[in-house]
DNA sequence: ATATATTTTTAGACTAGTCTAAATTTTTTA
DNA sequence: TAAAAAATTTAGACTAGTCTAAAAATATAT
């Protein structure tokens, strides 16, 4: 049985939702990143329980069965495969591929999957320096830090974002902020928290605090 | 408004079988190309009469209106330049891209078929040797012979195809016919139709009027 | 021109996915 | 630990797209 669009989606924001140890997921959580009513979602629930896709006990929140943990990965692959592909041979912008992803990752398929993926040269990340999941499903998040998290004085490379919202993306771009950007941390406001930092050497700017909160850094 | 898949399907549809006169179009026709049954198309076409997509009287077939008209051109726009992207860039088979095409041609969003036009080179035909609309709308069918409009001695140029079920596109690839071959008719039998033909002034091989009739071809 | 066959539409029903309003369960608070 | 608040589920309804069976319109053949 093929699943739908709609228990694709579900799919993958319960396994976001869900954390890397799988925590339970609440309905009103589903209800918001779904963008409908929890009525709506404990019926979809009840749908992909039947199906084998969730561990679902009324009242208690939702996590994926094992079956349902592949589904999600095959379509975050896909999601993520066809964003390399705007962002590097069609010249979108990083802030301009969610939504159309969000479309293309439902194209069926897994020889078209295989072939983009070889055509794209096996990316092991997208344009928002997310992990792309192996033909297998073997989906391994590197553990980076978030920006609030470095100490004065630290040099970090710039690997990704936790805010995937355009507005956010075109704000770094308009700071010169970029994955691999070099950032040095040179002092921080006791106040507001907000923090003057060096790119790749060259110059300095400040940003608040919830824009260090969305950037995920590693050490050199 | 947006149209859905399956109104672009059924404009699609009535495009193809309408013609180029834009002959009137029957409920039974449209049953058999969309798979489903009369009753469930006679619901269909209320629906796209009343989004002024089609004109429909009862009884008496329907025809797309202008907007219908540039709609369906934009879904074969969309449908013809994925498949070039998928035989060009992803390695397919012209005989392997007509399913997957089918669901990328519902994906919307301008910018993405434009800047898909300009990847790929904006590029006049498909893989099938079918036209592409450009952004403006335009179709221009050119109008090629079928193979069994030529006389016995022509030489000829093999420009697309009528049937594009993979059956005949394999069928085809095991004869070694492909868009640009040049065909020699050498000989037809009388009894069936049946023709000996030489391709590109090599090997000679014998086609069923089945064959030649879904073969268009053009004057060198 | 009338009877028969074919095509098309209508009537009523079903599924997927959604909604609102009301009922129920769980959690929090006093 | 009982009352209040919050979260979740149930009940009943709606739309899109489909179906079968029956009725109506059109076309074909005596
Ligand atoms: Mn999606
Ligand atoms: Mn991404
Ligand atoms: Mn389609
Ligand atoms: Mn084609």
């Amino acid at each position: 049985m093929q699943n739908s669009f709609t228990e694709e989606n579900y799919l993958k924001i319960i396994h976001s939702l869900s954390g890397r140890d799988g925590a339970e997921v609440s309905t009103n959580a589903l209800a918001e990143s779904t963008s409908t009513r929890a009525a709506s979602v404990t019926d979809m629930l009840r749908k992909l329980a039947d199906k084998g896709l969730i561990h679902y006990k009324k009242y208690q929140g939702v996590t994926l069965t094992e079956t349902g943990e592949k589904v999600a990965i095959k379509v975050i692959r896909k999601h993520r495969l066809w964003e390399v592909f705007l962002v590097e041979k069609l010249g979108f912008g990083w802030d301009e591929v969610h939504d159309i992803a969000e479309e293309l990752e439902h194209i069926p398929s897994e020889v078209l999957v295989e072939k983009l993926d070889a055509f794209l040269g096996h990316p092991r990340f997208d344009p928002h320096g997310d992990p792309i999941p192996d033909a297998k499903g073997n989906l391994t998040e590197p553990d980076y830090r978030i920006l609030t998290d470095v100490q004065v004085g630290e040099k970090v490379l710039m690997m990704g974002v936790l805010d995937h919202a355009p507005s956010f993306l075109q704000h770094l771009d308009r700071s010169g902020i970029t994955l691999g950007s070099v950032i040095e941390v040179r002092e921080i406001n006791e106040y507001d928290k907000s923090a003057s930092v060096q790119i790749n050497g060259g110059q300095t700017l400040f940003i608040s605090l919830e824009v260090s909160k969305n950037l995920l850094v590693q050490r050199r």
